[in-house]
DNA sequence: CGTAAAATTGAAACATTATAACCTAAGGAC
DNA sequence: GTCCTTAGGTTATAATGTTTCAATTTTACG
């Protein structure tokens, strides 16, 4: 049984594009269909998706497909905090519980290649410990198991 | 005053360049011209350097310059532990103390680029946490701070 | 030695990921 | 409607990384 069987992932899925618009709404950001269209099919990959991937299946269902389009689309996306970026795959996710800004850490699983995303809090407790042990400031993180 | 003078770098790189000569030994590994270069380029520069700057580097001394070239010993470098590569930046560094497998962390400082690595004991505790936590088996990790 | 196998390097082409620059079109404020 | 801002279309190009195969060097061994 796939992952994406294993829950309801239409459910995450319109959860997840809801709670994109009302962000929009929020700061007066416009959820544009292409913009829509990728943070769909993010969410529907359910696993780290690439940008050129992205682009193919846009491609499929009409949407132009020149690089800049899906990539000003993932911008936004990570400006809003919907989605993140996986840089040791160079690869984009949605993002499990967006509405704030916070650092990422995800498992990344080496057999099916899906990642799980840590919760926000423990990076936070991770960035306290460090910042107490060492005269860093952490402004943002990203870590990758 | 740069970062290169607040020490004596040139001791760094011998040291480095040292160890990585004895760990060819022990493992029966060839430590050879390029690879030698390419690993005290990485050291020199004092900072989170691209394959392509080291490629550029390399040219302007003689050596062969197509990408393969540089790919294949930083490579090397990798797998015998002397130096990271830091993903976020598509970049390399050399390690502060290699002689054994461990996980990468790095601090990144946001103004001058600057990397420098977390202690191996610091992450083996943070894996500990996270694997106590979670039901994940932690194989490598990358943080980037 | 001398030769065969293995490791390393050279070289060219190609693949993937990401950005720049410039222009057109769509939406909202007045 | 007119203006202004934002978003998208289009083309080209930059930056990063890999594949492939041939040539060379090193090593192992009889």
């Amino acid at each position: 049984m796939p992952a994406s069987q294993q829950h309801d992932h239409n459910h995450c899925i319109s959860t997840a594009m809801d709670t994109a618009r009302t962000l929009c709404e929020q700061r007066g950001l416009r959820m544009t269909p292409v913009r829509r269209r990728v943070l769909e099919l993010v969410w529907q990959n359910h696993k780290p998706t690439g940008a050129y991937d992205l682009l193919a299946q846009l491609s499929e269902e009409g949407f132009n497909s020149a690089p800049p389009t899906v990539y000003r689309a993932l911008d936004f996306l990570l400006e809003l905090g919907v989605v993140h970026r996986i840089s040791s795959l160079n690869a984009f996710v949605g993002c499990d519980h967006p509405g704030h800004e916070h650092d990422t850490g995800f498992f990344i699983c080496k057999e099916c290649g899906n990642a799980t995303e840590l919760p926000a809090k423990e990076i936070k407790k991770l960035h306290e410990t460090l910042v107490k042990k060492f005269s860093f400031s952490i402004e943002t993180s990203n870590h990758e198991l």
